[in-house]
DNA sequence: GCCACCGGTGGC
DNA sequence: GCCACCGGTGGC
C-alpha cells in the first residue's frame, strides 16, 4: 500500500474552463454589446449591493481533522472536496464591521468533518433588501436568495441563486446537483422554490441538451466540447487526452464533475483480474497486502481489495479510515460509507511506516543508480564514436 | 480575474 | 409561450 503519511498532496485547484467561447457569432456579440450600452451608458447605475457573506467574511470556529481514533492513511490533508476551500481569509482583514456574530459548527453532508460558517449580519438596508434565507429542504447552513430583475427586457423577473455553507455560489438545479452528488437527491427539489416536491418528479427538463444520443436520433451533431471522465484511478487528475486538428484550441475540463461522477455500490469488483505487466506482457507479481486489512462486500478478494484501496488513495485527497462502521461488516448493502474502499477500518503501525519508507529509499537508490549507469554507458558510447571519426 | 447581472436558447 | 440553464461581459 503506498505511503502517503507525509500528507501535504495537494491537487492543482480546479481548472475552470476559460470562459469567453470563440465562434459565438460576431452578430451576437454585437447585439449584446448594444444592449449593454442601451442599459448601462443611460446611466442606471449598477447596484452596489453584494451578498451580505461576501462583504461579512467568514469566521472558522474550529481547526482539526475529522477523524478520531487510530492512524489514517493521509493524515495531514483532511479537507474538502476540490474547488470548495474555505473562502475569505484576506476577507477577514477587511471585514470588521460586522458586528459579532455567531457561526455554527456542523458535521457536513458529505461526512468531513467541517467548517460551516454563517455569514455574519450586517444590518445595512442594502443588503437588507436581499434577503437569503434558510433552506430546510437542503442540508444545514444551505441558502436560497431571489434576485429580482431591475432592468431590460427580463425586468421584474427573478433569478434564484443558492449558497453553500462556504458561500460557494450555485446558479442552477444541475451544478447543484453536480456538487452534492450522491449526498442529496434532489429528484423531488424544485429549484425556484427550494422546496421538495414529492410525488410530482421533477423531470429533468435538460436532460439531452448536451446529449450524444441527440446525433442518432437525427438531430443536430452533438457540439458538446467536454471530455469523457477517465475511468481508470490516476493520481493526476488530468483529463482523457483529445487528439484534435485544431492544437491551439483549449480544452475546457470540469474537475467537480470528474470528482463527482455517481459509482455503483461495490463498483470496485470491475477491478477483479486487473493484473500489471512488463513489456512483454509478462505479468507482474501481485502485490501482497497487511495482514491487518480486510474485505468486505461480496467476494472481496484480495485483489479486490487492494485494488479499491489503491483506487481509494488515487482518486480522493481525503483520509482512507476503511468502514468504520459496525454495521457495514453486517450489511454493507446498505451500510457501506461510499467514501470509503470496501475494507474494514484498520491501523498502520509506525513499523509498516518504517518498511515502506525503506522501500521508498530503495526504490529511489535504485533508480538513481540505473540512471548513473545509463549515463555513462552513454557517455562512454559518445567518446568511443568521436575516437573513431563518426559523427553522432 | 472575478462575478453580478441580463440575454439567448433549447426543451418542454 | 414559458422558463431553466448557462454564456457573455461591464464594472469592480
Amino acid at each position: 500500500v503506498p505511503h502517503r503519511l507525509q500528507g501535504g498532496h495537494q491537487l492543482p485547484a480546479a481548472h475552470r474552463g476559460a470562459g469567453r467561447r470563440p465562434g459565438q457569432g460576431a452578430a451576437r456579440r454585437l447585439h449584446a454589446q448594444q444592449h449593454h450600452g442601451h442599459r448601462r451608458g443611460l446611466g442606471a447605475p449598477r447596484p452596489q449591493v453584494r451578498p451580505d457573506v461576501r462583504q461579512a467574511g467568514l469566521r472558522p470556529l474550529v481547526r482539526g481533522r475529522g477523524h478520531g481514533g487510530g492512524r489514517v492513511l493521509r493524515g495531514a490533508g483532511g479537507h474538502g472536496r476540490p474547488g470548495e476551500g474555505l473562502r475569505g481569509g484576506g476577507r477577514r482583514l477587511g471585514g470588521g464591521r460586522g458586528r459579532g456574530g455567531g457561526g455554527v459548527l456542523d458535521v457536513c453532508y458529505h461526512g468531513y468533518l467541517s467548517i460551516v460558517t454563517e455569514p455574519i449580519r450586517t444590518g445595512s438596508p442594502a443588503v437588507m433588501e436581499r434577503k437569503r434565507t434558510d433552506c430546510p429542504a437542503l442540508p444545514p447552513g444551505w441558502k436560497k436568495e431571489e434576485v429580482i430583475r431591475k432592468s431590460g427586457l427580463s425586468a421584474g423577473k427573478s433569478d434564484v441563486y443558492y449558497y453553500s455553507p462556504t458561500g460557494k455560489k450555485f446558479r442552477s438545479k444541475p451544478q447543484l446537483a453536480r456538487y452534492l452528488g450522491n449526498a442529496v437527491d434532489l429528484a423531488c427539489f424544485d429549484f425556484r422554490t427550494g422546496k421538495m416536491m414529492p410525488g410530482k418528479l421533477q423531470k429533468n427538463k435538460q436532460r439531452f441538451r448536451h446529449d450524444a444520443q441527440n446525433l442518432a436520433k437525427g438531430g443536430k451533431p452533438d457540439l458538446n466540447t467536454a471530455l469523457p471522465i477517465r475511468q481508470t484511478a490516476s493520481i493526476f487528475k488530468q483529463p482523457v487526452t483529445k487528439v484534435t486538428s485544431h492544437p491551439g484550441n483549449k480544452v475546457k475540463t470540469d474537475l467537480q464533475r470528474a470528482v463527482e461522477q455517481p459509482r455503483q455500490l461495490f463498483w470496485e469488483k470491475r477491478l477483479t483480474g486487473l493484473r500489471s505487466s512488463d513489456i512483454t506482457e509478462q505479468v507482474l507479481r501481485s502485490m501482497d497486502l497487511p495482514k491487518g486489512l480486510q474485505g468486505i462486500g461480496p467476494d472481496s478478494g484480495d485483489d479486490v481489495l487492494l485494488s479499491a484501496i489503491a483506487s481509494a488513495l488515487h482518486m480522493s485527497s481525503a483520509p482512507i479510515t476503511g468502514q468504520t462502521s459496525a454495521a457495514a461488516e453486517k450489511n454493507p448493502a446498505i451500510w457501506l460509507n461510499t467514501t470509503q474502499p470496501l475494507c474494514k477500518t484498520f491501523t498502520v503501525t509506525d513499523e509498516q511506516i518504517r518498511d515502506q519508507e525503506l522501500k521508498v529509499y530503495q526504490a529511489r537508490r535504485s533508480l538513481e543508480e540505473a540512471l548513473m549507469a545509463d549515463g555513462l554507458a552513454r557517455a562512454a558510447e559518445n567518446s568511443r564514436e568521436l575516437l573513431h571519426g563518426k559523427t553522432a
